[in-house]
DNA sequence: TCCTAGCGCTTTTTT
DNA sequence: AGCGCTAGGA
């Protein structure tokens, strides 16, 4: 990358010249803007009004983001204190702050405002959270505590559980506050989809219901904060006074909500810069708008519109693949990306015969890659679903390759975390009602639902919470002598650990209530390797606790931030989804499962049609530009969908590649899912495959198994021993289209027709569609095969 | 109140 | 297949 304006300290400029006037034009010298290319170095520059940066993969978005703001504060526009910076995810905003940091040696401490939409939510909520019915010390609620709140506003409301579930109500709300829509507001036709009519009057008594529990969700962090500024103008000002210049990363990723947000606090000054590719949106399904992106210059007249297009990530192979896929989207603004890398190796594509063989080939590859010296912290393998991790994991498991999931179920939502938390959240804060209910009985002590009931039943009537009501209660005789017994000693112990706030050191203070209340007994006494796996996590929440103030500030870190860092060292190849990708890069990317139904989602397709394609394409997308030189796309024929075996046919994405960029290898042993007979070309005979499968398949196949090429046999898998030693697997290209297009030619099946396939037995062809047929068999049920795979029967 | 067998559901995920 | 939830019995 070489800059017009980075000048060698011992070039003098020719007066007057080009160099001269760049140099003059910037006063003190600006050292970060050196290394940018024109596009970038506009990006950061363009101070003035509403700035779009259109920053397709890889071009070096985080890059400008973070040079721009070092830029506005070097420059004296703006005080750190006045520029708002928001991300979707801690991560972005902990690496903008650790770069931004490093522009600027070390200032980055001073930057109040970067943050992700729901962090800055809940600083500006806090400040004035009096105004909108809440007390700056209320509550975040995780999904779980949502859940719990609605099936008791659900049950409150004599509604039938089983037929509206809170599953499905919260679904609606969070839609709704996605959108910006305060009960009210709710339209009509929506509310009425929720039990017959009655979803919007839910959704008010829900919030009603967070109120006097002093609480929010994550919604109403922004929701709130949207109300607080329609109706306080004064407050509104004061931010859009005091935010100079506002910036936006991953700006297609954000809803209704949030986009009303920005506009308003943008309304003033009107130095709002957003980055995003519409490309790379992939949350459409939880309310993230692409339109945001696509309307920006609209929103904003006379944006400055900056299109990032030099790759610095992939080789030229990669990007030519990715951008031949995605151009096959008809709703995006279009770039064009070129890098200056060089073409690199062909991507490549390979089928296996099931999903277990793929794993085993991934398997395979990367351990030929680590014998070449690749690390495996530049490895990973991204799947669609993480029901796809679990056979790759077992894979590595029998491998002994170290992996990392990344996305897992993570440190705050265990089970054990998620109790010990309750206890803290009592402690911290005795009207935190569903906390409160969460440890009642946990561990056990003869607290059911009875005396829940009681104690819910006292509680409401004297409009108190459930700790109050509870110390009240053991006063009467309302209770039996042994419940009101445990609920006096539980009471006593919160009186007591309360009084200590103040006085211990909050990572103590959270050890004593563990080890008071029974609850790391429990987990003692249970003596399996689950339990001391839990164990070990309460002693990290414990040690975790130490590198916060005190106990309010770190239940908010735990409410805001549900990631732990993991500061492990060990190189790990990581498996994680399309999703959790994005954002991230690597040297080498696995791709398995490009099948039809799979990936692009049938559900997708089902549920949003052309704009649910559209998205998987660009989840595609996102896929093959995390590599920087090698990306591998895989397929297999027969996967284990919910526990059944499926026949399956390459995704059409395949299709979408383009063939000169991408190498077809043939995976040795998975013969079908081809267009063609293959087998008589490609058949190395005289090489080691000489298992008794593959005898067999010879002899079918000899014997003239059906012009359709005859997959029957190979199917054979006794593990290890067919993968002929040192043999590379060799490209395959078949009359110059990529192995999975459908041939066109009509198959040699005919409908009504008896066939055999090896994984499902014997069937009736149904239908026939060029090469693909589908058969009902007599005990799996109707399939969707490629002819490959059957033979006559 | 607790335990367990059986039932139904199953994309993606942040905060 | 596997998990989480619910209902029904001990």
């Amino acid at each position: 990358m070489t800059d017009p304006l980075s000048l060698d300290d011992d070039f003098t400029p020719r007066p007057g010249g080009l160099a001269a006037r760049a140099r003059a034009s910037v006063a003190t010298p600006q050292p970060y803007l050196s290394g940018l290319n024109p596009e970038q170095r506009r990006a950061v520059e363009a101070t003035d009004g509403p700035v779009l940066v259109l920053a397709g993969a890889g071009t070096g978005k985080t890059r400008v983001l973070t040079t721009r703001i070092a830029h506005l504060i070097a420059s004296g526009l703006a005080y750190p204190s006045q520029i708002l910076a928001v991300t979707f995810t801690n991560k972005a905003a902990r690496e903008m702050k650790e770069r931004i940091g490093h522009l600027l040696g070390g200032v980055a401490e001073g930057m109040p405002w970067l943050g992700t939409f729901h962090a800055i939510g809940t600083k500006i909520l806090r400040r004035h959270a009096e105004l909108v019915g809440l007390r700056s010390d209320f509550t975040i609620l995780d999904t779980d505590d949502q859940l719990r709140l609605m099936r008791q506003v659900i049950q409150a409301e004599g509604i039938d559980e089983k037929r509206w579930p809170a599953r499905a109500l919260a679904a609606f709300i969070d839609g709704w506050k996605n959108r910006g829509l305060t009960p009210d507001k709710v339209p009509s036709g929506e509310a009425a989809a929720f039990a017959a009519g009655r979803g919007a009057k839910l959704y008010a008594f829900y919030q009603a219901r967070l109120k006097q529990l002093n609480a929010a969700d994550f919604g109403d962090l922004l929701l709130e904060n949207l109300r607080l500024f329609r109706e306080h103008p004064d407050v509104l000002m004061g931010y859009q006074e005091r935010f100079r210049y506002i910036l936006v990363d991953e700006y297609q990723d954000t809803n209704v909500a949030q986009y009303l947000w920005l506009r308003l606090l943008a309304q003033g000054r009107r130095n709002v810069a957003c980055v995003g590719d519409d490309d790379q949106s992939i949350y459409g399904w939880r309310g993230a708008e692409v339109d945001n992106i696509l309307r920006f210059e609209h929103d904003f007249p006379g944006a400055t519109v900056v299109r990032l297009e030099q790759n610095y990530r992939s080789t030229g192979h990669i990007l030519a693949s990715a951008s031949h896929l995605i151009a096959h989207n008809t709703d995006r603004l279009g770039k064009t990306l070129h890098t200056e890398d060089e073409e690199g190796e062909k991507v490549t594509l390979t089928g296996a015969w099931d999903s277990e063989e793929e794993a085993r080939l991934i398997g395979e590859e990367i351990e030929a890659l680590q014998a070449k010296g690749h690390s495996l912290a530049d490895i990973a393998v991204l799947v669609r679903i993480s029901a796809q991790m679990r056979e790759i994991e077992d894979r590595f498991l029998t491998l002994g390759l170290p992996y990392r999931v990344i996305g897992g179920p993570r440190f705050y939502e265990r089970l054990e975390i998620r109790d010990a938390l309750a206890y803290l959240r009592c402690v911290a804060n005795p009207a935190d009602d569903l906390a409160f209910e969460r440890i009642l009985n946990t561990p056990k002590r003869g607290l059911g639902d009875a005396t829940l009931e009681v104690l819910h039943r006292f509680a409401r009537a004297k409009s108190i919470p459930l700790m109050q009501a509870a110390r009240l209660l053991v006063e009467t005789d309302e209770l039996k002598p042994k419940p009101r017994g445990a609920l006096r000693d539980l009471s006593t112990s919160f009186a007591r650990w309360a009084a200590q706030v103040d006085a211990m050191k909050h990572n103590e203070l959270a050890e004593m209530v563990l080890e008071e209340s029974g609850y790391t007994e429990m987990w003692q006494k249970e003596r399996t390797a689950e339990s001391a796996g839990r164990l070990e996590n309460l002693k990290e929440l414990v040690r975790s606790m130490e590198e916060f103030p005190d106990l309010a500030g770190f239940l908010e870190h735990v409410s805001l931030v549900m990631e732990m860092i993991d500061d492990d060292a060990t190189e790990r190849v990581s498996i994680m989804t399309l999703h959790g990708a994005k954002g991230l890069e690597f040297d080498t990317v696995f791709l398995p499962g490009w099948e039809e139904g799979l990936f692009p989602n049938q559900r997708a397709l089902d549920e949003s049609g052309k704009a649910g394609l559209e998205e998987e394409r660009r989840l595609a997308y996102v896929g093959i530009t995390r590599a920087r030189r090698r990306a591998k796309i895989m397929f297999a024929s027969n996967r284990r969908i919910h526990g059944m075996w499926q026949s399956t046919i390459p995704s059409r994405f395949v299709d979408e590649l383009p063939e000169s960029h991408v190498e077809v290898t043939e995976a040795p042993a998975s013969f079908g899912g081809y267009g063609g007979s293959r087998f008589d070309r490609m058949t190395p005979f005289g090489s080691s495959y000489n298992t008794p499968g593959w005898q067999r398949a010879q002899e079918r196949t000899r014997q003239g198994g059906g012009s359709g090429g005859s997959g029957g046999g190979f199917g054979e898998r006794d593990a290890g021993s067919y993968r002929p030693p040192g043999r590379k697997s060799g490209p395959m290209l078949l009359e110059g289209e990529l192995v999975a297009k459908s041939t066109g030619a009509s198959s040699a099946f005919a409908q009504g027709q008896r066939v055999f396939h090896i994984k499902f037995g014997n069937g009736t062809v149904a239908a026939v569609d060029g090469n693909k047929l589908t058969i009902d068999f007599d005990k799996a049920g109707r399939k969707m095969v490629l002819d490959s795979f059957v033979q006559a029967a």
